[in-house]
DNA sequence: CTATTTGTTTATCC
DNA sequence: AGGATAAACAAATA
């Protein structure tokens, strides 16, 4: 589920509890969620902790306790985070709880357990944080470095190639369609085949997607407009708000993708 | 019962 | 060597 902004609206409910201390810790580590976790104590150490801070990278969600201890969040498919007042209330497939001071709290959901836990211990970030390329929305996301990578998955489609977290980090199934519809180029484009006219779009069309998307998701988890491919691309039968035709699924390298074949017209 | 899913990671082929 | 693609992971929903 979780893309860009609605990953930065999950970070956005953890930090509600900044501040505070964490009281305990319970993690059912034979979960497939806590796969990169080495030091099975983490829960332990965890404890009388303070929340300092969160960051969100991409997908990607890091929280900083204490002085030196790091914990990371990857939704996967279906995760989310809760921030819980009623001590007696029961989640099902949470499976990591921060019970932090005055009642509040956190939790980490995720039933199908393609989500990922990290953590580790030391000053400055650590390597499963510091990796993430920069956000799309900053300066170091040019055109120039955009197009170097389009270049080295040239025989790839676009759509694909818009998936790929090391040069996109954020973007997914859905932002992916909404940007190439954007741009008015079809999913299954070769990303060699992309003319410097329709690379200028594709780029500007990324910076739009991932500040409008921050803009109506991150805080609230508005509905977006109808004049987004969002709102028609999930129903069958669904209509471009560009030519009021129909929309078309089409799988591309395994993953769906909706698109409007009269406005993607750029192969 | 079958097909589908807003995401990675690994294996295999080229 | 490095890029492209399919399968695997797991569980709910239609």
């Amino acid at each position: 589920m979780p893309e860009l902004a609605e990953v930065e609206y999950f970070r956005r409910i953890w930090a509600r509890a900044e501040g505070a201390h964490v009281i305990n810790v319970s993690a059912q580590m034979d979960k497939r969620i806590f796969r990169a976790i080495e030091d099975s104590r983490f829960p332990e150490i965890l404890i009388g902790s303070r929340f300092n801070r969160s960051e969100r990278k991409g997908k990607q969600l890091c929280f900083h306790f204490g002085r030196d201890s790091w914990l990371g969040l990857h939704m996967g498919m279906t995760g989310r985070t809760l921030h819980c007042l009623d001590p007696e209330a029961k989640h099902k497939y949470a499976y990591l709880i921060l019970d932090l001071e005055k009642g509040e709290r956190l939790i980490f959901q995720d039933p199908r357990l393609f989500g990922k836990v990290y953590f580790s211990i030391g000053q400055g970030t650590p390597d499963w944080w510091s990796g993430i390329p920069e956000e799309l929305t900053s300066d170091q996301f040019t055109l120039e470095r955009m197009n170097a990578f389009l270049m080295r998955r040239s025989r790839s489609p676009i759509k694909s190639v818009l998936l790929m977290q090391e040069g996109f980090p954020g973007i997914g199934n859905w932002m992916a369609d909404e940007i190439l519809w954007r741009s008015r180029i079809a999913p299954s484009a070769l990303a060699g085949s992309i003319a410097e006219g329709e690379c200028r779009a594709l780029y500007a069309s990324i910076r739009t997607v991932c500040n409008d998307a921050l803009r109506v998701i991150a805080d609230g988890w508005n509905k977006p407009p109808d004049d987004w491919l969002f709102n028609h691309r999930w129903k069958d039968g669904g209509i471009c708000p560009k030519t009021e035709r129909v929309l078309v699924r089409e799988k591309i390298n395994g993953r769906t993708s909706c698109w409007s074949p009269d406005w993607q017209v750029y192969r």
